[in-house]
DNA sequence: GTTCCGCATGAATCGATAG
DNA sequence: ACTATCGATTCATGCGGAA
């Protein structure tokens, strides 16, 4: 196994089974490949999983292209040790797409997620990312492909999920009903009782602030960096936003563009990223860097 | 078998094998049970079948109800029957979700579609129904859930699809996308000039047209009449008009709130459909008499 | 004739309670 | 332990009546 610490610990030291020193793994980004990086890890660690794995690919030489016919007998390993890794109440959020072959979906997806269940995994929710600007094209029997899934794992079914992190503004409509109050509304009101915290204010505040849907609509990000994001940073925010506090621990196991990586950094989480190509692993190694340096000279402001 | 046909044809003759007379199948509501019905149906004879099947459902009295564990099983046979009426060049747009089990999606549907492709089905394509008014409701572990699937089956990999029968205006109009082409807008046109009716709508959105994704924007209907529908109007016309000329034949085995057959007429087409519970048959029956009356008069004038 | 506003109504899900 | 029923929660839309 090839290890490489981005930051001041270059070795990883053998990890004591019955107390892991966490804070060897906390802030990292490490080259090597993902199945042998994983399981060194130690287990119930990780908070949150966010990450955008290679897509399926027939083509040979493409960046970790796997043929789609093989892409669930080798992914499947993988979140085995996903599964390891993740605590009790974390969440697995795995940002996927078949492609077409042959005129077809591919049913790898749908395939990947029931032999996960079958290492027993929750398939708790499946978000999906509506892509406002996709990628232009014409083709005489398909339209372009404008969303992307967003699986929801979980190892049971208690998680930690903070909502109210995501509220989004009520719609227009609002502002009418905000004026009077429906007779139903106050009834509604009235009948729930005995909340401690004063509940009621906290509705009447809410008003201008609504719960999300399970659809997320997020451009892509069109960067000119060397590297295209495999999805922008709301999505990784979003989500760890919402299955994260601070100091929480994020893993991504396919870096690529580093964008979970950044993000958690920006959020005040803590991380651990895995890459297996050198030169992505440079170019994440420098951003997250640079978001470091930055925040700390916000801190020092 | 017990069968009720709609309209001026009371019982069904014998159908000919080798020369099935089409007409009696064309504009008919069939009160019955689906898979008997379909399985008097002449063979290669629909264009495109738009249904949403009863959702799985664990409550017994329920219309349609059937357990989730049994979905897929209660499904094939039916999916086999629609996979012979349907032409070579036909399509089948499935309108399905997945229900929460025990804090989990079902895996019903993945498992209909690997199913489905067994039977010979080509999965073609997969939808995105947003609904922009999604049920309310607060859990601790899940957001509301604003998206169904519209699953696309083929009989094989040449089919016929009209792309420009559903072109859309490019900028932030492209948001609200079908409702500038919304059928009440197209029948107000009708009405005041007649004649030159597509000539008016591209003068009034002609330039910049663009197509669409495969990410629907439709609300649902909520209305506070007596019978609500399960989908939009736009949602079933907007595959009509991509899937089949005027005149085609338009097959839904599910009738429910008789909406695909009610646009089916609208648009010219002609429709087949079969619903198994007799008050929304006559519901159904009363709804497409409006239509057919309506139309009739608008010729007149 | 417009615009505004009140209101009913959804392919729902969870947790507690009861048998 | 396992299943069935019930109450509580919540937000966007279109209709119809009113201003």
């Amino acid at each position: 196994m090839n290890l490489s610490i981005s930051t001041e610990i270059s070795t990883i030291s053998d990890q004591n089974e019955s107390a892991p020193n966490l804070e060897e793994w906390r802030n990292k980004i490490i080259l090597g490949d993902c199945l042998d990086i994983l399981q060194s890890i130690p287990s119930n660690i990780v908070d949150l999983i966010v990450t955008s794995p290679p897509y399926a690919d027939s083509r040979k030489n493409t960046y970790g292209g796997v043929h789609p016919d093989k892409y669930v007998e080798w992914f499947l390993p993988i979140s085995q040790e996903l599964k390891r890794v993740l605590k009790d109440d974390g969440t697995f959020i795995l940002n996927i797409k078949e492609r077409v072959v042959n005129s077809e979906r591919h049913t790898y997806v749908l395939e990947l997620i029931l032999e996960m269940k079958k290492q027993g995994w929750l398939w708790t929710e499946e978000f999906m990312w509506h892509k406002r600007n996709c990628f232009p094209g014409k083709w005489s029997n398909r339209f372009r492909d404008a969303w992307e899934r967003c699986l929801q794992f979980n190892n049971q079914k208690k998680f930690n999920m903070y909502q109210e992190e995501v509220m989004v503004p009520t719609g227009d409509w609002a502002k009418s009903r905000l004026k009077n109050l429906s007779e139903t509304d106050k009834r509604r009101d009235n009948s729930k009782v005995g909340s401690p915290f004063g509940k009621k204010v906290a509705n009447w505040v809410g008003r201008d602030l609504v719960y999300p849907t399970n659809v997320l609509h997020l451009a892509t990000e069109c960067n000119n960096k060397s590297h295209s994001a495999a999805f922008p940073k709301e999505l990784p925010s979003w989500f760890i936003k919402l299955f994260t506090k601070e100091g929480d621990l994020v893993l991504d196991p396919f870096v690529g563009s580093d964008t979970t990586c950044v993000v958690a950094t920006e959020l005040n989480r803590e991380y651990i990223g895995i890459e297996i190509k050198s030169d992505y692993y440079d170019l994440a190694i420098a951003e997250v860097n640079a978001v470091n340096k930055s925040t700390t000279q916000l801190k020092l402001l």
